[in-house]
DNA sequence: TATGAATGAGACTTCATTCAT
DNA sequence: AATGAATGAAGTCTCATTCAT
């Protein structure tokens, strides 16, 4: 990605098909990175390895771009996370650690990391996008982080608890983290996310666990 | 505040010392609204209730604008927070708990709230002002839940661990809780912050706790 | 000129009348240091040791301030030159001579050095002014010249020539330095004005003088 | 040159190549018209016979367009005249004659014709341009005259005399000229330019001549 | 008389968008 | 399908000018 686009003469030869997915990736990287004000399509298209005016042969304008990042991009992930969830057997509690740290390993580390940053930073300038997103993307998270504490509560595993609120203490970290790694993480101190990602589940854990004491023995 | 600037046959009431202040305010809830590239001038002096042209009269750019809203808002609460902490009495489990609700008050209440949301967007754009706040706000603000978690450690209160994640763990969710509100939460479903910040604090304090089970029995 | 518009605190009790001179110093000055649409009326000010306010007065507009620097800064030299011109006895060539040294030392070292090029620089955005000035100061400033040099062929110690070209040729080097010494020496290699006007006026007396040499017969 | 940008339904045509050195010119004429300052872009592009934006499109700024100007329209021209000074063959009275006639020729009618107004007048706010112009323009200028004179003496054609300084009062007439005609001159009364060189090159070689007729004796 | 806070028109500059090629 | 020159609206910023004090 990113080559110069007069770097060989027939370039463009290849999949027409390939073009938008690059310029998706391309959009995603500089609206993360940036903000969706500040990104200038001219950076966009470079990143590409395309001109402006191919941008617009594939998107109406900058905000379809925008939209279009999040519809494609975006909201394919979660279906996948859904699947990936309804596979799954074994306890509650370790269904949550794989969940967790899937999600950090799909979300946290890929190109999606930035998303939460950007969605929360563009929410005032594009409502609709917004509301979309929270739909299609926000709630369906959680629902998939709801469906595994029901079932350990249903299985006798969990101690019973507002599941919506639990979800909600469950994921905030999860999410914080994405927009910290994103953003301001490179300025301060650095850590090690998993063990973050570990101090938060065993104190999650704990909290829900039935027996006094941690989840087991103790 | 906001009155138009051309009311009455007075245009300014020679008001200059409180000029500035009326300024970082209205740039305070454009950029966090906005974001600080879709902000524009106009808007900020016009909340204001004064013209662009003032607006230049006291800060020399729109960046600078920019980190005065950072220095001179922002700054102050992280000295006023360290205040309250260290002039409190109890025990440690109950200063977190005010701490974490006197936190909800004072920040994610008051026109601040939009900050860590402001902030985490504009980091890739403004990496100096980034470095700043990382220094003299997050991590200022971390050092004073870490005070306590270590004040609970010494006094047998709390169970040892790392502060280091255990702070990042119980701070996580509330500022996501701060971005979450100034964006994405008018798109998603109701729901009880104080209940919320509960649900984390239960879950958290049952972490840090030295005997088996809750602080329940004990 | 030029202190603090602070310092003291009645030293606004002087006389007044000397407002207007110290404000007309400034503005040549920053005029010819910067040009016309260049300077600030802010700089003005404060070389003037008052406030921008203060400039507007004594002066309309900031047009009306250029107009005053030439009409009543300009202006009253050329009149003082007529005279000296009038009070001269001795031969045509000393006057010559005495003339052109003396209108370095008032003008080519003075505050108005600068007149000509600033004259000629905004000639194209200021007709009027301009016009005046040819007719106030540049025409009555040549006819000065031109009268020496009638004196000396009337009195047989010039050849006759078309006095009109000689004069113009005559000025075209005093001007010209006086243009080059506030713009452009600086960058220049250092020369010795004296030696450049001895050059100049030997050259010049040797083509007005009435013995052979000259491509009479060669 | 200058048609209105919206003439015609094609707003471009496609000729990419000249646009560079149409918008330098229209920048000169502009520049020399109003000065650097007074200037606006707008009416450069204008002139040009594109819009604002298109200007930008070729030169970062309205600074680096008055550079371009210097840099591909004046100095070029330096290089031609000392290519024509080393092609003739002939005494060095008659060069000297030829050099002032085509000096004035491509410079004094030209669109150049401005240049030495344009950069006196500039020369306070841009010092760098300016030494760059002194370096590569007037000094280089100079030497040109500097190397005819030279000539002249090494052949016995003039007598010995500062070359320096003879340069200097040799050339002062034809740039004063320059500035002259381009500012104030339209207020003057008309004179012939040719008539007003041919004095002053006729005193200027009477000056060097070998055989006496100088001040008296020899 | 003098101030200086405030204004607002207008400048430079950017950049999303268009369109002939 | 792709280009990239060109546009023009809109933004930031400057500064001559005004006016209550």
């Amino acid at each position: 990605m990113a080559q110069s686009p007069k770097s060989g003469r027939q370039r463009w030869r290849r999949r027409k098909a390939a073009r938008p997915a690059e310029i998706l990736d391309a959009a995603l990287a500089s609206f993360v990175e940036r903000g969706f004000a500040a990104t200038r399509l001219d950076e966009v298209a470079r990143r590409a390895g395309v001109t402006k005016g191919t941008v617009y042969l594939y998107y109406r304008s900058k905000q379809a771009l925008f939209r279009a990042v999040v519809e494609e991009l975006v909201v394919p992930e979660v279906a996948r996370a859904e699947r990936e969830v309804r596979a799954f057997h074994g306890t509650s509690a370790d269904l949550l650690r794989k969940l967790v740290h899937d999600w950090w390993r799909t979300v946290g580390l890929s190109r999606l990391r930035g998303i939460p940053k950007l969605m929360t930073a563009e929410s005032g300038n594009f409502p609709d996008l917004a509301r979309y997103f929270v739909t299609h993307v926000a709630q369906r998270a959680r629902r998939v982080f709801a469906g595994v504490l029901r079932r350990g509560m249903r299985d006798g595993e969990f101690r019973r608890c507002n599941v919506e609120y639990a979800v909600r203490v469950l994921v905030a970290p999860l999410v914080f983290a994405a927009i910290w790694e994103g953003s301001l993480a490179k300025f301060d101190k650095p850590y090690r996310m998993q063990r973050y990602l570990d101090t938060h589940l065993d104190m999650f854990l704990n909290g829900l666990s039935v027996v006094p004491g941690k989840d087991g023995r103790r």
